[in-house]
DNA sequence: GCCTGTGAATCCATTCACAGCT
DNA sequence: AGCTGTGAATGGATTCACAGGC
């Protein structure tokens, strides 16, 4: 990294992985320039946010023209560290779990699943279609180098998240992202990431009913 | 509402939904009274930002004793308006649409799935564990009242996305998420939530690197 | 003229710190 | 003494507005 370290707001990061999935497509169809005024409006954001987000890591435009998309592209994946695998462990192998594993999506963008846990016994010992077998929960263990995973995806009940948490922990996990409607404690030096979507139910449908009511 | 009207932060809604999780916890377990510092801790939050919060809607609390969970939770299911249900449509039933439409988590909180769509000709006319049948994506139509859903959920893969946020806004949703990779336009008069995971994945992964790059 | 890069201004959100009630 | 409720202070993030280069 050669940015003057740490002064990069957090939700800049996610638009810049944002910004990264209309710029694919723009160098499929082989689109050359992008402004910053049209890579916002396709992103729902404002213009002048896109261009200080990216000037954070360097000046990748070029004035009175735009970006290449090429070039822009490439300077991103550098950034977001997207240009090259990491693998993943998912705990929790049931509809929302295989939906994950089984994703293309992810896979294209470099996300693997290596290991598949679960704590219920008749899923133990399963084969996915992906031609990971699930192992039983308890069984996560320090990762040995090879076979190991640096990001742990939590989909379990909210009554095994903690545990699943806990494990991928002493796993040596430092990175965890959790589905689960159980918020995992915090804990020292791993990051956590919780996307508990029936909060953004709850969101939605707090503003249908505020919208509602005002009119 | 008898909230002097919207200088509420949208980050305070998707916290107290947050809070209601550890509530229904303990009513279970029948705790009688919980401080915002216990309650905080719960859900990674600080004490001062729980009161805050629910101090935009109310004083819910005693002073030198704390809240009472039962009336706390009632209150806090009045401001989300999660006293009542909610109907769904589903577009896109792959493993991740499947995995919502039969999540009972949804349904205990009031969200319920009354329509699915899929672009698929091999998925429609399918009956879903839950009862529904599948129909074209072509065929949302304009809600009729009693058969009419509130919340349209987008779970199709990228390319199809659009259009099915274009079909549930002329069927008159006014409420979408979107779990696709794909950043719906935000159309007029209708709310948007986002939820591309890959995003949450491409931010672990950020992080990640940055902190080894560190030391 | 056009579009980027960025300090300055604004807006929003979080946290502090203490008054107020039990 | 204990814990809430909240103005004031702080800290971040977004947007403006214009200088700078093509």
């Amino acid at each position: 990294m050669t940015t003057k370290d740490s002064k990069i707001p957090g939700a800049t990061i996610e638009r810049i992985a944002l910004y990264s999935r209309p710029l694919e497509k723009f160098l499929e169809q082989e689109t050359e320039l992008i402004s910053s005024e049209r890579l916002a409006a396709l992103c729902n954001v404002n213009p002048a946010q896109v261009r200080k987000d990216l000037s954070y890591f360097g000046e990748f435009g070029v004035r009175g023209i735009g970006y290449n998309v090429r070039d822009l592209l490439s300077e991103i994946r550098k950034i977001l560290v997207s240009d090259r695998e990491w693998k993943l462990a998912i705990a929790g192998v049931g509809n929302m779990g295989k939906a994950l594993v089984e994703n293309v999506n992810l896979l294209k963008r470099g996300y693997k699943f290596v290991a598949a846990f679960d704590s219920n016994p008749e899923r133990i010992g399963k084969r996915l279609p992906s031609g990971l077998t699930v192992q039983p929960l308890t069984s996560i263990g320090p990762s040995k180098e090879e076979s190991g995973f640096e990001i742990g995806v939590i989909t379990t009940g909210p009554a095994y998240a903690q545990a699943a948490a806990d494990s991928f922990i002493r796993a040596g996990v430092r990175a965890i992202l959790n589905f689960s409607a159980f918020q995992v404690r915090q804990p020292e030096g791993c990051l956590v990431e919780n996307v508990d979507f029936s909060i953004k139910l709850d969101d939605l449908a707090y503003h249908l009913s505020s919208i509602r009511g005002k009119k």
